[in-house]
DNA sequence: AGTTTTAGGTACACGACTGTATCTAAAACA
DNA sequence: TGTTTTAGATACAGTCGTGTACCTAAAACT
């Protein structure tokens, strides 16, 4: 019954690294499809093409799972400030941001903070285990940057206009469920980061 | 077996719009407690204190029923931009914004809106029978306004302008679950919409 | 008054997911 | 080679939600 074949196409049995690995992807796609409200062992599981045994052995429920799963999958590749070009370095930001919100990740990330139900514990282990790990957001790396070179006034980068750009982008991703073309992340520079942190476009 | 009293409190059977009202809360405070992932009939007719079979006479599934409850539940309360206060209503309006988003309607919409299974008809079917009937956003109506009478140039109102204050009180309400306090309202107001409209405070 | 409508309630078969127990054999190590 | 670890698989009882059928009696209308 089942099989008795060991070809080299056959069976052959993950362990360690590459069996984690499958999990910890099986479990964010599945987060990001189906939303943490409706993440379930059993579906981790049936996408990973293990057994829920094997999931029940290292983690005690769904969000626990995905929880490592995320800090795993990370880090996520940073906006690197080049020469001298605020404008060009903020949109680069902005387009590492979209990609990432569309990754599974980004999406499960997303839906995490969104869920009404979402626990205060979740929410604090996803900052500190995934977040707190990077240097800040995505524009935020771009704007410090300019800002210790003396192109931005440091005080005006505050938590509001440190966020602006992340904001909107995410905002826009909740409106219209699609990512944000390159025209409206130039207006996000132009017409909201730019003018708050006091640089004319 | 059962009920055979009928007293003064006993059981008086709900009608109509009576009962309309109690099912239309129930799933609106339901969907804002567990998120529409874990939405189901079941635990709205509980919480209304109904039959199931009285749900699944009217609508098929939650989420049909919980779109015919935003819309019942709709209008919200509108911004009334006053005598010549730009700073003041916009922080009024914002004040609005966070009332909403944390009322059991304010939360089931978020949440719909960050489903990362959500159904594209369901999100149309929220913008046109629930957003559309009101005349934009918080910020907006105070935005236009003002535009109409000279006092912001009407070429800064754009997409991305005139959504900065929801962006930022949504992204903030996402990090931290909490209603942003006024302070940070101001802040928004200050750094953020009035320098990106052209005015300074 | 009698009649119609419909809310409230019970029951049931079905499916999905849960945790746990148990067995097997592949992978890793000695 | 033999031993240990552990992934893969199957089974099972329990819980929860589904959708339907069916009955009853309260509310509304005549």
């Amino acid at each position: 019954m089942g099989f008795e074949v060991s070809e080299t196409g056959g069976r052959t049995r993950r362990r360690g690294k590459d069996l984690l690995d499958a999990i910890y992807a099986a479990a964010v796609e599945e987060a990001a499809a189906a939303g943490p409200g409706r993440l379930t062992m059993d579906a981790i599981a049936k996408r990973a093409a293990t057994a829920r045994t094997t999931l029940y052995r290292r983690w005690s429920d769904p969000l626990d799972l995905l929880l490592d799963a995320l800090a795993a999958l990370h880090p996520v590749e940073q906006p690197a400030p080049g020469a001298d070009d605020l404008r060009g370095d903020l949109l680069a930001s902005l387009r590492l941001m979209v990609d990432w919100g569309f990754s599974p990740a980004g999406r499960a990330v997303m839906a995490l903070l969104a869920d009404p139900a979402r626990d205060r514990a979740v929410v604090e282990a996803l900052f500190t285990r995934v977040f707190d790990q990077r240097g800040g957001t995505f524009t935020q790396t771009v704007l410090r940057h300019y800002a210790e070179r003396g192109r931005i006034d440091p005080a005006r980068l505050t938590p509001v206009t440190l966020d602006i750009g992340e904001a909107l982008v995410t905002k826009r991703i909740m409106d219209t469920g699609a990512a944000p073309d390159d025209d409206y992340l130039q207006d996000i520079v132009d017409q909201a980061i730019l003018p708050a942190v006091g640089v004319a476009p």
